[in-house]
RNA sequence: GUGGUAAUAGCUCAGUUGGUUAGAGCAUCGGAUUGUGAUUCCGAGGGUCGCCGGUUCAAGUCCGGUUUACCACCCCA
């Protein structure tokens, strides 16, 4: 007996049915936004990955050498595939470049509850646009497709940060470049250490720097809790970065109009302490999380203005998320909506007497042709049976041959929910149907 | 990669201080009802108790190892 690899997940048809009915919103809401699929390989050089986060990543992908010497690993994320398509023909794509891709990835992690070796991203990006408007619309696709779920402001709030404005915060501390992103990447795990750690972790960020450290820390404690506009303006009142900083505040401003014109305004809440641990990020970033159960992260992005041209591609800037399937399906669980895609027959045929066999497979695969979705049962069965297998398959309607309606050219129709009854043409099956 | 807990039928689980042939519900299949199901009743099939070894007259039960899952770290693109 064999079972599957660990973290690895096989779906049954009633699985398929809830992660295709995830699928099919996620379609459904980037088509909305006029985004266009794209579908990189599963298997792709391990240089591509690496170049984008380093040798270290090696050890939490799935790489080996293949038959023909190279090094490749199995997709551990979308955007190093996607940058090189998108970077591949950036002259000639119209821009903005409003793409998104449903696939699977593959991380080698000890799982846990929620993180597989093998999990479904639903990844939307726009290149190509440096407005506010490329970074809304983002935002705006990423909660109307938890919407559309179902879900509401009681469910999940996506909390917005600024690496921009963080940077100039740094700066206008005296916190050279050099320091910056290690700092960043310590408030990036502030949420999930105990309370004590973030000083001794910032301490160590921040060393060598000739700063009163304690109170440097204390600084950067207070902006991690900022919430509000005034309160950004407030830590900007002097220094030689308050330009800078008014002027990136007011792109705040209109962010926030923008998302508001959009009505997805009451979802967003300015969030300092969200910055992103990884160094791509330029501008703002984002998470959303669900504010029931565990609170955990269902989906997280941002703006990654360099990482094209880092690449080797054409430098473009870029916005963009990505959303698992588990959190969501999760979370859907947790509070009643979780559905399934509804796959089953709009009919099934009764057979009642077995010399009209013939006529009902006849009748059967023309309705199949004309898009009705039909089944029937295989050998003689009793009546009683007939309608127990109808039934379990969910079909809508049973489609009762009988050899006295079928003498008249008829078949009686019943609608096995409301178990209402009709008799009609055999020719007008499929419109009663469709009523 | 580190630590803790667990593993019994397709699924969810029971199984006493170690003691005859390991149980239930759901699901599946068959029948009661030869022109009507979802909501009836009866019956059947299905288990190397994760795997390997040990202790014992005797192991699902105790011990060691191993694999897998879950939880907490690490990490989280």
């Amino acid at each position: 007996m064999f079972n599957t690899l660990p973290g690895f997940r096989e779906f049954y048809p009633q699985d398929c049915a809830k992660r295709d009915y995830i699928f099919a919103q996620w379609r459904k809401s980037a088509h909305r936004f006029a985004f266009v699929e794209f579908d990189p390989p599963v298997l792709e050089s391990l240089e591509l990955f690496t170049e984008k986060s380093g040798e270290e990543i090696k050890s939490q992908l799935f790489e080996f050498i293949d038959k023909g010497a190279r090094a490749v690993s199995l997709r551990p994320e979308m955007t190093p595939s996607l940058a090189r398509m998108v970077g591949a023909q950036a002259n000639s794509l119209r821009k903005p470049v409003k793409w998104f891709c449903i696939g699977e990835n593959y991380r080698y992690e000890r799982q846990q509850k929620g993180r597989l070796r093998a999990f479904y991203q639903f990844n939307a990006d726009i290149l190509g646009e440096e407005s506010l408007a490329a970074d809304a619309e983002i935002i705006a696709l990423l909660i109307e497709s938890l919407r559309s779920f179902g879900l509401t402001e009681n469910e999940f709030k996506l909390r917005l940060g600024d690496r921009d404005l963080w940077l100039l915060f740094l700066q206008n501390a005296g916190i050279p470049e050099t320091h910056t992103t290690p700092a960043l990447s310590v408030v990036d795990k502030i949420e999930r250490m105990r309370p004590d750690a973030f000083f001794e972790m910032m301490q160590d960020a921040l060393k060598g720097i000739d700063l009163d450290i304690p109170s440097l820390i204390e600084k950067i404690k207070n902006f991690v809790a900022i919430k509000t506009i005034e309160e950004m303006y407030s830590v900007f009142e002097s220094g030689a970065f308050q330009e800078q900083a008014k002027k990136r505040i007011e792109q705040w401003k209109q962010l926030l109009n923008i998302l508001s014109d959009m009505g997805v305004g009451s979802f967003v809440s300015p969030d300092l302490g969200i910055v992103r641990g990884l160094a791509y990020y330029t501008g703002f970033v984002f998470e959303a999380f669900q504010t029931v159960g565990t609170g955990r992260a269902l989906a997280g992005g941002g703006r990654y203005n360099n990482l094209v041209k880092k690449l080797g591609y054409p430098d473009m800037p870029a916005v963009g998320f990505g959303m698992g399937d588990v959190t969501v399906s999760d979370l859907l669980e947790l509070v009643g909506k979780q559905k399934s895609l509804d796959i089953s027959p709009d009919i099934c045929a009764i057979i009642i007497d077995e010399s009209l066999r013939g006529e009902v497979v006849k009748t059967i695969f023309n309705l199949r042709r004309e898009g009705i979705n039909a089944d029937y049962p295989f050998k003689p069965m009793q009546l009683g049976k007939q309608f127990k297998y109808a039934d379990s398959l969910g079909a809508k309607h049973a489609v009762i041959f009988a050899p006295e309606e079928f003498s008249r050219g008829n078949v009686k129709v019943k609608d096995l929910k409301s178990g209402q009854e009709s008799e009609i043409k055999l020719s007008e099956i499929a419109t009663h149907i469709r009523g």
